[in-house]
DNA sequence: ACAAAAGTGTTTGATCTACACCCATGC
DNA sequence: GCATGGGTGTAGATCAAACACTTTTGT
């Protein structure tokens, strides 16, 4: 009875990262068909063996090198037509990874000549519908950044508040006050000042912080609105 | 390359409805192998040329012969052994419907021998992940209607207050009170006083109001907070 | 000394919460 | 006339928004 026509389904992942002063997405230039060349969302065929999170995982991780990243399922695409060899469903998962420091991507498996880190302000044109599913992504996050403390995985363990700011800001792409931001975030109690400032810069240097997960954890249940 | 082995995709539906001061959703009982005479979701296989969305909505026309109803996708489960007989990913959708009156339901085609309204608070063992499916569900249409009108879509045309109230007691599963409620509601100016009142009850009647989806329409971008 | 970003409070208005009684209707 | 739900206002607390200057540091 099972499968009535050949199909199968897919991973795309939106892999947010933050470099720069920027907010980026990490695409991959394809290097079969179809849309070989073009760019497109790090995507793969889910194995027969494979849980949907798993397969999410294992992408993310033979692109960056890295494990135990925050990953979310976010909604599947079924278009009759949106792959051109077949009926292919794909799930579409967003990830949000630091990339302070210098953690180069691997050289790239298979599939991909090579992925870069690009600007979502400066998106080429992709192939599939992966337009479209970025889109989505982002609009996604919009929304859960007011409610979930996913911006924390963006930075480097230890953080400035303005770094923190300016990751509200890009995400909700508007400008936000300093002060009122400040005394909010510091309102919640989720921020560990570490006695440590900034090193490196040629002004004053700010105080770092740390997320505290456990003191967020206590608060679970109580909405926040960030 | 494309379909590297016997996979498959089906669609189930979490159908929300609102009767008699209570929050149902429609179960069926299952016709065929496997889980057999178990209580289920309902829910199907995909269709070669059916998207998603179609799919999901021929299911619901099928078990009840509305249309035009409210339905979101919201996960998609695809652990390796959820279903016995192979690889089948299922996309969930909710949907909340009107009630009100007496639509009946059809009378069911081949894959469920009936179908019932069961109060969410005593659902039975179901087949598959379905508990999960639901449990998911459930939580996300909690979170939903903290900030869009879905509320709406459970009720008549033409609702009371205190009935409002009463869907939002349900979902959010706490007691609201009477007056904040009211006042916070009309306050957004979507509902439209039709100076008409409530008949057939046995007390003072209601004022009955219509969600006026043009001015709510207006309000777009503006974040709402039930 | 200057450039660059860090850091810091107060006022005002809006919103949220808690709370209790009279009203209209059908029986 | 009584039972049932309909309908209404206020005070206090909390939260959100607007707004500008001084401090620190490196060059």
């Amino acid at each position: 009875m099972l499968p009535q026509f050949n199909s199968a389904f897919s991973i795309d992942c939106v892999i947010f990262g933050f470099d720069a002063g920027e907010l980026k997405i990490l695409l991959i230039e394809r290097n079969e068909e179809p849309f070989k060349d073009w760019w497109a969302l790090p995507g793969n065929i889910v194995g027969e063996n494979e849980s949907l999170d798993q397969s999410a995982s294992r992408i993310l991780h033979e692109l960056t090198g890295l494990g135990d990243i925050y990953m979310e399922q976010y909604y599947t695409f079924g278009d009759v037509a949106r792959h051109p060899q077949g009926r292919v469903l794909s799930v579409a998962y967003y990830a949000l990874i630091r990339l302070g420091g210098d953690k180069a991507l691997k050289p790239i498996s298979n599939y991909a000549k090579q992925a870069y880190w690009v600007n979502i302000k400066e998106l080429p044109r992709l192939a599939f519908d992966h337009q479209q599913i970025f889109d989505k992504g982002l609009e996604k996050i919009k929304r859960r950044i007011k409610h979930q403390p996913i911006a924390f995985e963006l930075l480097p363990e230890k953080f400035t508040l303005t770094q923190l700011q300016n990751i509200y800001e890009l995400i909700s792409d508007k400008k936000l006050d300093k002060r009122n931001f400040r005394k909010k975030m510091l309102s919640f109690g989720v921020l560990k000042d570490l006695d440590e400032k900034q090193k490196g810069v040629s002004f004053r240097a700010a105080t770092l912080y740390r997320f505290d997960k456990r003191k967020y954890a206590k608060l679970f249940g109580k909405e926040i609105s960030f």
